[in-house]
DNA sequence: CGCGACCTGCAT
DNA sequence: ATGCAGGTCGCG
């Protein structure tokens, strides 16, 4: 599940069970878990507080009152689930307890979640977060000066922009009209202006969907919710010729060739 | 750079 | 059975 727009999402749930909150137990149900915060790594944080829950592109830190962060990425499956009374699913990988009886599980089938100790919190690589108000044109044209990739890969590059991953990428360059394929470095200013709204719109937008329709049985207008991803061969909602998909990077491109250039 | 690895589940 | 998946890292 995890872009920006569902991490901020799960990191505002966290943050209501767990802010405040001393731990009272970690459980680590999968040896993937283990291995990037090993047992005795996670008994450590037992009576530990949590100060804050912060999103930092796709990743949530919990600042703790010790001073350490015990950071969490989903990567491509992990979500927070809050256990009720019956049995926990079996794709339940961690639970975390704290001192009022609430429960953070992490819910990710496939396992791949990492969930780290800092004992001091260093700088990451991360770029300037997607939604950051800080972030220009002029910004990005910079980072994007020495890059001959492709946009489309550029933007999946979260050391130049942090959080946008494969869905909102082909979703952003189809809102600002944008070929996936130019080169990242050839693409003008007023054009990355453009592609900076768009990407705004666009995480802002999925954001809203999350708190409207997350764990809702709600309608779905799952139909409308992607205007290129996973519509390969479906019409453009702009002009109605066919979505193409297209490999890069080794992931698929969703676009239109006829009105992104 | 592209590609496999890390994991499991799902659709075809 | 095969191929694909909303992410990232490390390898050649």
């Amino acid at each position: 599940m995890p872009e920006l727009p569902e991490v901020e999402h799960a990191a505002a749930i966290a943050r209501r069970i767990a802010v405040g909150r001393s731990i009272t137990s970690i459980v680590l149900r999968h040896a993937a878990q283990r291995r990037s915060l090993p047992p005795r790594a996670a008994r450590s944080l037992v009576g530990d507080t949590v100060v804050a829950v912060e999103r930092r592109g796709k990743s949530q830190r919990f600042r703790m009152s010790s001073g350490r962060e015990l950071v969490i990425h989903f990567r491509m499956t992990g979500d927070w689930l809050i256990p009720d009374d019956g049995p926990l699913p079996r794709t339940v990988r961690a639970i975390i307890s704290f001192d009022d009886g609430a429960r953070l599980a992490l819910d990710d089938p496939r396992a791949l979640s990492v969930l780290s100790l800092c004992e001091v919190p260093a700088e990451d690589r991360l770029g300037p977060d997607a939604l950051d108000r800080a972030l220009s044109a002029a910004v990005l044209a910079r980072a994007l000066a020495s890059r001959r990739i492709p946009i489309k890969v550029a933007l999946l590059d979260q050391s130049i922009i942090a959080g946008i991953g494969n869905i909102y990428a082909s979703e952003a360059l189809w809102r600002a009209r944008i070929d996936p394929r130019r080169s990242a470095n050839t693409i003008p200013i007023p054009q990355l202006r453009t592609l900076l709204a768009a990407i705004r719109t666009t995480l802002t937008h999925a954001i809203r969907w999350q708190r409207r329709y997350y764990g809702s049985s709600d309608a779905e207008p799952a139909e409308t919710r992607f205007n290129v991803y996973d519509r390969e061969r479906e019409p453009c909602r702009r002009c109605g010729k066919r979505i193409r998909r297209i490999i890069q990077a080794g992931r698929s491109t969703y676009f239109c060739a006829s009105c992104q250039e």
